[in-house]
DNA sequence: TTTTTATTTTGACACTGTCAAGATTAAACG
DNA sequence: CGTTTAATCTTGACAGTGTCAAAATAAAAA
């Protein structure tokens, strides 16, 4: 019950909503994001939300969802810049992992077990996701054709282990198992040595 | 109130209460793990729990770090075997896996933000974590003297960032946004071709 | 102006973690 | 053996959660 115009009809919550959401996420973290605090700090009752979302999941398929087209969009916007392949996925890497670490809970959300096994994820959560991860495809094929990013199989599963291996390294972060700065970005170049083609001569 | 004799003192409260919340844990997930279902299927009122564990993060914490002492004993089983270094490692990774796909419930606790970030690592559990961390570095020189992980950097990044690449696997699986048996083998392969240092031979 | 529809609210229920105070039993001591 | 002490367990209570059903209110359509 914040400063808020106490009209009976609130005007377009739906949006409001989401907005409040992502904002006691960022600050409390999903544990502190309840649908009555919600409903509070948008100033309408308890149960208000209720009649835009199906559920409390269904609130937080939303928030994921804007969060994979926020992701694709970075990518868009990384993939028209005028950079040499191997460095663009350089980038990448680092874009991918700073996105996961300012971002923590939505990517959480996007990602994590609540939504995709403890909950139901929306058909249209699921069809942004699958949209991102096929643009990720995408481009790990011409990777692969410009020799950054390895031939011995195909983009799907090359697509896939590397990717994983980003999500591997973001939930560290993001699970707070590793804190330390300085032991982050030198993971994350030991990782971009490992991922790409041309390795540094060794040995 | 299940099966249990009825005697006010319970005997080995702790252990019991450990196992039972295993079991919990494996069939319903974190989620159909609360204190007062665990003390009604030991047979015990609601609060007894709260006399051998500080709060549920602790009893959480005393499961996890018993994943961490399996996990560890799995690997010094593997390491006493006759095989190759480099198969070794392969058969490690595959194991690491199936773990954590048999064990998803613990390994999410082991690894998992529950503990980790919303909660407050024992510090019983924390040096469990170290401990086993160690034993991976350590094996990881001997990889890398052995010539099957790379040597472009300190045993310590290479183990971290291989790790973090086994970990991100793994959460795949146990969060279900992997559910396909098939990609995951093949995910794994990929995935062992990219963290090994001869690559074959390519285009 | 009346009817229909879209929104929002109040009440209620079952469930959660956990604290404080009391009850019960076993162990230690004389 | 009896009595004190310590360990263990229970009942009562509180604040918080998600969400359903029914009633209230306001806007839009007729």
């Amino acid at each position: 019950m914040t400063n808020q115009k106490k009209n009976y009809h609130h005007g377009d919550l739906i949006s409001s909503l989401i907005k409040a959401a992502s904002d006691i996420l960022q600050e409390e973290g999903v544990e502190g994001l309840s649908m009555r605090k919600l409903a509070d700090k948008v100033g309408v009752s308890r149960t208000a939300p209720y009649h835009h979302f199906k559920d409390k999941n269904a609130l937080l398929c939303a928030i994921a969802e804007a969060g994979f087209k926020a992701q694709e969009a970075r990518l868009a916007s990384l993939l028209s810049s005028h950079e040499e392949a191997e460095q663009r996925f350089r980038l990448y890497v680092h874009q991918y992992i700073e996105f996961a670490d300012t971002q923590r809970e939505v990517y959480d959300l996007m990602y994590g077990r609540l939504i995709w096994k403890t909950g139901t994820p929306t058909n249209s959560l699921k069809a942004a996701s699958k949209q991102t991860f096929k643009r990720w495809l995408d481009w790990v094929e011409q990777l692969q054709a410009d020799n950054v990013l390895p031939n011995n199989n195909s983009a799907l599963r090359v697509g896939q282990a590397s990717w994983a291996s980003l999500h591997g390294l973001s939930r560290l972060l993001i699970d707070g198992i590793y804190l330390d700065r300085n032991d982050i970005q030198a993971m994350i170049e030991q990782m971009i040595q490992t991922l790409i083609k041309a390795q540094p001569a060794s040995s």
